[in-house]
DNA sequence: CAAACCCATAACCAATTGGCTATGAAAAAC
DNA sequence: GTTTTTCATAGCCAATTGGTTATGGGTTTG
């Protein structure tokens, strides 16, 4: 019965933030920002925002990579897959019913 | 820029918590279910259950009828589509990248 | 080398969260 | 009509969260 898994977990913990969301938001759409951009626009202070970033970045969900003196973060495209996944199970449930169904309990099982 | 929606906000809340995603998916596989029904496999006491369901509800993940002195609660299968929204908005940038995205932008103007 | 800048971490604090027990209303059972 | 059952709400409490300022290490600039 959708195994616990804990970084799903983690992801969704990361998303249930506003302020988190905006961020990932803001580097799937921008690309690769550093943490001063990030805060000129985010209204809260820059270790708020370094702290946000841990939080996504523990989940897979941004990389950091250091250059210097500044940290650039990226978005972790591949890591929404396991909400994508958790989503088209439930959804399922009504959709298509158990069309495909098969398919994706062998997906989550490996 | 994905305009602030309350309604994804109270979504991505509600799901944050394991407890609460493991409520709504077993209204998802098994259908609608008394507040006791689910009490007796949660671990958790029934005041619990019921201010979880109650949060569920208000996101409009789930819906609840009174049947007597019960209530069967039931999983809102179309309260996901915000999620698929904007999970699909967001992996469309590493995915096929602008296409189709025009369509998805007019959906979610509405 | 000194000064300024970028970032992470620490320490603290108010607000929120998620659990519990207690209680009461309403319905079913006896 | 009394007792049980089902559920929601209220009140309480410990733990977590999300914000702040303070600080220090490492880097670039002057």
């Amino acid at each position: 019965m959708t195994p616990a898994d804990p970084n799903r977990d983690q992801i969704f913990r990361a998303f249930a933030d506003p302020t988190r969301r905006a961020l990932f938001e803001r580097l799937c759409r921008e690309g690769a920002q550093t943490v001063h951009s990030l805060t000129k626009v985010a209204a809260i202070s820059q270790p708020a925002v370094s702290r946000h970033l841990a939080v996504l970045k523990s989940a897979g969900l941004i990389s950091g990579q250091v250059q210097g003196r500044e940290t650039r973060y990226s978005a972790n495209p591949a890591a929404l897959t396991p909400l994508t996944d958790w989503l088209a199970f439930y959804t399922s449930f009504w959709q298509t019913k158990f069309d495909g169904l098969t398919d994706l309990l062998k997906r989550m099982d490996q």
